[in-house]
RNA sequence: GCGAGCGUGGCCAAGUGGUUAAGGCAGUGGAUUGUGAUUCCACCAUUCGCGGGUUCAAGUCCCGUCGUUCGCCCCA
């Protein structure tokens, strides 16, 4: 080769895979504005403290995943794993709290983790997430949730389900903590190497370990809800009742740990049974300790975040994205038909057309093949009788009819032209 | 970071040590000097991810390396 190669665990989205993206970009997009949330869009890089602190040193995104380096400052600084520490840093900084009452926000962007790339896992990765800061009702967790699901489905994704467990807060948790440890223990030995060695630094992360063993160990172990605090269980409650109002259905599931130390209370996983080890879509919860934590005034808060290249791929799996037929491909031949098309080509674009011109200088024949390939709707024809008369020839691609117009006469009325090609339109995607 | 599989043109591939590396799709030019299909012809890898080794001989065997796939870890 020699040829310089994207690095490991990146990848081009090239054109044809961009429909997909600017599919689910403008569903996103609309679907916050709707429900009144503001994108925010933050640094790529921030100061590595900002993970270390928010994410929690003992969890392996910051222990082993982060891409982190010195800047020609002496900056420990560090590319952006996850989102959400990164939106709180600019609530914080830019006393968006000041401005008291909800803020609504979503993001969408590229994460870097410095992990081993497998199907739906790249070191750079694409997600969308969504915010809600300063809110304690668990109609805000139903609200979140509800988008996510919404945007799923709106999608076509139907196959999904989900995961929800309460976590509860933090001193419902150092409790429980410590109930599991006292319970493990006993069976150090027999755990796998990976929970041996979270028992001491991590150890609810046992809890969902893939090793058999280790799930009977953990069969019996105590549960984590029947540790929390009678607010912890009314807020869950009360969590559950909006999503049932809303009509969302979900599991329990008691083993639901996930792995940034900011979650407290609900904490969620929409899965697809079509992804293999990367099964996850979308996960997210409360963190209301979070605000505080990294410096800001004690705000409650609840979100999420979705893998973008994961959603592509099941997208992908159901079929081509949505596209919008082309209206113009412009054939010419002839030096003076040429220059005649490429005004007109511009002329169209002027008036709001999308038209597409030939550059080729090749035969007619295969002009019209790449008009056809094109996905255009009509196909406008310039040679040299139609330069010297200053007309041209409008080829309807589908139905194979054809009409002289004027050049000029063409564009006299655009609301026609449009609906014409309304019509051949409606004609194609019957056909 | 660990374990296993795979790497032949833009894409899909045949090839399992012996002279010139099948085939298909796509592409380009032509048959057709002004009309999309079909058909036909021509062109399209001095080279099999990269580097080294074994051998008279390597796409084919060995080692390393890079990439990729699947799993673990973890997460979106």
């Amino acid at each position: 080769m020699g040829s310089i190669q994207s690095l490991k665990g990146t990848r081009d989205i090239l054109p044809d895979e961009v429909a997909y993206w600017q599919w689910v970009e403008g569903a996103a997009r609309r679907q916050f504005a709707q429900a009144a949330y503001q994108e925010i869009r933050t640094p790529i890089f921030e100061d590595t403290a900002l993970f270390a602190r928010g994410i929690g040193e003992a969890t392996d995104v910051v222990g082993k995943e982060m891409y982190t380096f010195t800047d020609k400052g002496n900056r420990s600084t560090t590319l952006r794993p996850e989102n959400t520490a990164g939106v709180v840093r600019a609530y914080i900084q830019n006393g968006l709290a000041a401005k008291g009452g909800i803020q609504r926000l979503w993001y969408s962007g590229p994460m870097f983790r410095y992990e081993q790339p497998q199907g739906g896992r790249q070191r750079q990765f694409n997600q969308l997430g969504a915010e809600v800061l300063g809110s304690k009702d668990p109609r805000a967790d139903g609200e979140v949730i509800a988008l996510a699901q919404d945007l799923l489905q709106g999608l076509g994704l139907v196959n999904l389900t989900m995961d929800l467990n309460s976590v509860g807060d933090r001193s419902d948790r150092a409790a429980y903590r410590e109930a599991l440890v006292a319970y493990l223990t006993p069976y150090k030995d027999d755990l796998d190497a990976d929970s041996q060695d979270r028992l001491n630094r991590n150890p609810l992360r046992i809890l969902d370990s893939k090793d058999r063993r280790t799930q009977e160990i953990v069969a019996a172990a105590p549960n984590l809800s029947a540790y929390l605090s009678p607010e912890s269980k009314t807020f869950f409650d009360r969590v559950q009742q909006s999503l049932s109002d809303l009509n969302i259905s979900y599991r329990l599931n008691p083993r639901l740990v996930r792995g940034l130390d900011y979650y407290t209370h609900t904490a969620f996983e929409i899965q697809s049974a079509d992804l293999g080890a990367q099964a996850t879509v979308c996960g997210g919860g409360r963190y209301d300790g979070l605000v505080e934590q990294l410096g800001g005034p004690a705000t409650p808060a609840v979100g999420w975040a979705m893998g973008l290249e994961r959603l592509m791929l099941l997208l992908k799996g159901l079929g081509p994205a949505p596209q919008s037929a082309f209206d113009f491909y412009v054939v010419s031949r002839g030096e003076a038909a040429q220059a005649q098309a490429l005004k007109l080509a511009q002329a169209l674009r002027r008036q709001g057309f999308s038209a597409e011109l030939d550059l080729s200088g090749s035969a007619f024949a295969k002009q019209f093949k790449r008009a056809d390939r094109s996905g255009a709707v009509a196909c406008l024809i310039l040679g040299e009788d139609e330069a010297i008369a200053q007309t041209l020839q409008l080829k309807w691609l589908s139905s194979g009819q054809q009409a002289s117009y004027g050049q000029a006469a063409l564009l006299q009325d655009p609301a026609a032209l449009r609906q014409q090609l309304q019509q051949a339109r409606a004609a194609m995607s019957e056909a």
